[in-house]
DNA sequence: ATATTTGCAAACGTTTTGCATAGTG
DNA sequence: CACTATGCAAAACGTTTGCAAATAT
């Protein structure tokens, strides 16, 4: 996903590119893959831009809902990525960092199964995988 | 798993039986499924009981360093249920409400191809499917 | 008697909201 | 101009800790 047709995409729903906005979505794009608020204002700052929090957490909620990020709690921490093909991540429980990850196609046809065996409407699905990453493990 | 089981390993462990303890494994071996502790007080309560949540907490930390329960994040609360079989769940997009699924054995086959093309140690995973229950289904 | 467990109060980190101001189209 | 986006301050929420009192074995 490139930020231009992000941007036009933002546009079409009526929102506007500000400089916040647009390095988030820059951001996120380079990073590819989930990150945390907090990083988010890291990665900001390094541009010399210093948002308030709660700029950034709308700035994240607009993007969103209009379904150009993907929401997805960590551990307990809201991460936010680029919405484009479905795939899962490593989480290291040392230093916390996430990788991404690409899973055979069984999960679509399980799900499929699951949902039809339990009656549940199935929206969508989170699978991570826990462990220690190849600097971590000591 | 039952109660009686669970007061023995603790007991193992050098832990008292306590009446918030005991009725805390009660209430999780009973529900036999992912609960958030404020759901655990409303339970407690409901036994006439109204321990600190800070004791709950602790009792929460405690059983699950045992490795009597397991603790899972979902949606940014943390959750704990009885160690002893794995399995994934379905959580409900509109109550909350959390089934437990058993998932077939692709997963562990998988686990490990990712654990090796990635050098990642892999220690557990979850896999958790968001949607709309059978009451929600609106 | 001693170590474990509990309550209370308060800190902490993250998420969320209200309102006034600034900026974009 | 009208509407969107931002900053600031503060509330809300769940999690976590320190210390003193109570309780289990």
């Amino acid at each position: 996903m490139n930020k231009d047709s992000i941007y036009k995409n933002i546009r079409a729903q009526g929102g506007r590119i500000t400089k916040v906005r647009g390095e988030i979505v820059q951001i996120l794009c380079k990073a590819d893959c989930l990150m945390p608020q907090a990083d988010i204002l890291a990665c900001l700052k390094k541009q010399k831009m210093n948002p308030n929090r709660s700029t950034i957490f709308r700035e994240l909620l607009f993007l969103t809902k209009n379904n150009i990020l993907i929401k997805n709690n960590i551990s307990g921490v809201d991460c936010y990525e680029i919405q484009q093909d479905h795939h899962h991540h490593l989480v290291c429980l040392n230093c916390n960092s996430i990788i991404k990850i690409e899973v055979g196609g069984h999960l679509a046809k399980q799900e499929k199964q699951i949902a039809k065996r339990n009656k549940f409407d199935i929206i969508n699905h989170s699978l991570e995988f826990y462990g220690y990453c190849r600097n971590c493990q000591a």
